[in-house]
DNA sequence: TGTACATCAGTGAACGCGCGTTCACTGATGTAC
DNA sequence: TGTACATCAGTGAACGCGCGTTCACTGATGTAC
């Protein structure tokens, strides 16, 4: 697949004040890079810059090195995640059970979708060491927080509401259920064709929340 | 860490006839790289030549590139993997559940002992394109199959028994088994601490197993 | 209303680095006679 | 037993490349007077 480089406009540089735009645009441009099925490596400040449009340098105002972006990306993406997964438990008709399989499902279905976001996300692919970049333990403790409360307070209502077997350990219980998830959103992300049923999904959910 | 590079001796050239034990050297050479805890990136066609005391086009009569290197790395702990838990299910005292909890278990600590080692092999570190490398479809089909093809028979021996609930699909429950699996091992492999009960791992197992 | 100027957004050239890969080679060693 | 020679194991120098990062800079634009 070659992409046109036409390039009519060369970009038109923000207006004076308005250059935290550019931020954006950067974030932008390395999600594009993901998308378009490159891994990882092909993220780099060189490459992102070229995709938006930019002279390298451009990057420096806006991020303290190439991890600075990852970061910036991982967050965002994160936050789209937990959007699609809210959204998904808001629109689920039909009580717990459903509530459960559309987060899971919106999981699931947010790796196959993306799956090189996904793989940044979860996949340890990008592993920046705290010592030599500017990223900060706080930073990466607090990735995925929101999203994973959600499953919690979704399992808890199954549990609740009598579906669910209850255990002693509702947020060990969690924990359990999302490694499932994670295995098999990572697998589908990583493989080239996963094997076994189509229906894996939904044993490992049905199995994992010990579903009555 | 700073590891001496006393080099004592240069290193002795194999004997006449003997050149293949150099492909031993420097698959031995990338594992060495590996379990000192750099990521996937550190193990360079040069560094690996480095590491094994050699110039870098020695690499070049015993492997194709550095793709290839990866994929001996890879099957050769393939094979280590499936050796150690035939080894555990040998060992297994007590009948079908001991040896189901033996070989699952066996997968697990092999994760966390070789964090690095179970990354490439199963991480989607290492996704080389079979476009431009010396690598085959083939290749990366076979990868994994005997240690996979002895969980499933470990759960066929738990259904016969009875101690498992039977499925009209043992090969997908072993998926989905295995995937529970490898969510925990993938992510004990690539986060600096892994939230969650100690015994989660059992509590997959017996989910997924459908242990009565 | 006009103009000088400070500031902001972004550039272009250059650096040193490690990478994969090529090429012609060297020197030890086994073997044929 | 001695020696010439083919072969084998591995080397050293060099290449072009893309990378991250630095530096001094340019030119547009908002603002103070």
């Amino acid at each position: 697949m070659v992409t046109a480089v036409t390039n009519t406009e060369p970009r038109r540089r923000n207006r004076r004040g308005e250059g935290g735009k550019l931020r954006d645009e950067i974030i932008a441009a390395a999600l594009a890079l993901l998308d378009e099925g490159g891994d990882e490596r092909a993220v780099t400040l060189r490459s992102v810059a070229r995709k938006a449009g930019i002279a390298a340098p451009s990057i420096y105002p806006h991020f303290a090195d190439q991890p600075s972006i990852m970061l910036a990306v991982v967050q965002r993406e994160m936050d789209a995640l937990t959007a699609t997964l809210r959204e998904a438990d808001d629109n689920a008709a039909g009580g717990a059970r459903a509530r459960l399989f559309a987060v899971c499902n919106g999981y699931l279905d947010f790796a196959q979708a993306h799956p090189q976001r996904y793989r940044i996300m979860f996949g340890g692919l990008w592993t920046p060491s705290v010592e030599d970049t500017s990223i900060t333990d706080a930073d990466l403790d607090s990735l995925g927080v929101e999203a994973f409360t959600l499953l919690v307070e979704v399992l808890g209502v199954c549990v609740d509401e009598g579906i669910a077997h209850a255990s002693d350990d509702l947020y060990g219980d969690a924990v359990a259920l999302w490694l499932g998830l994670h295995g098999l959103a990572h697998q589908r992300a990583v493989v080239r064709k996963m094997p076994g049923p189509a229906d894996v999904g939904d044993r490992l959910i049905t199995a994992l929340a010990h579903l009555k």
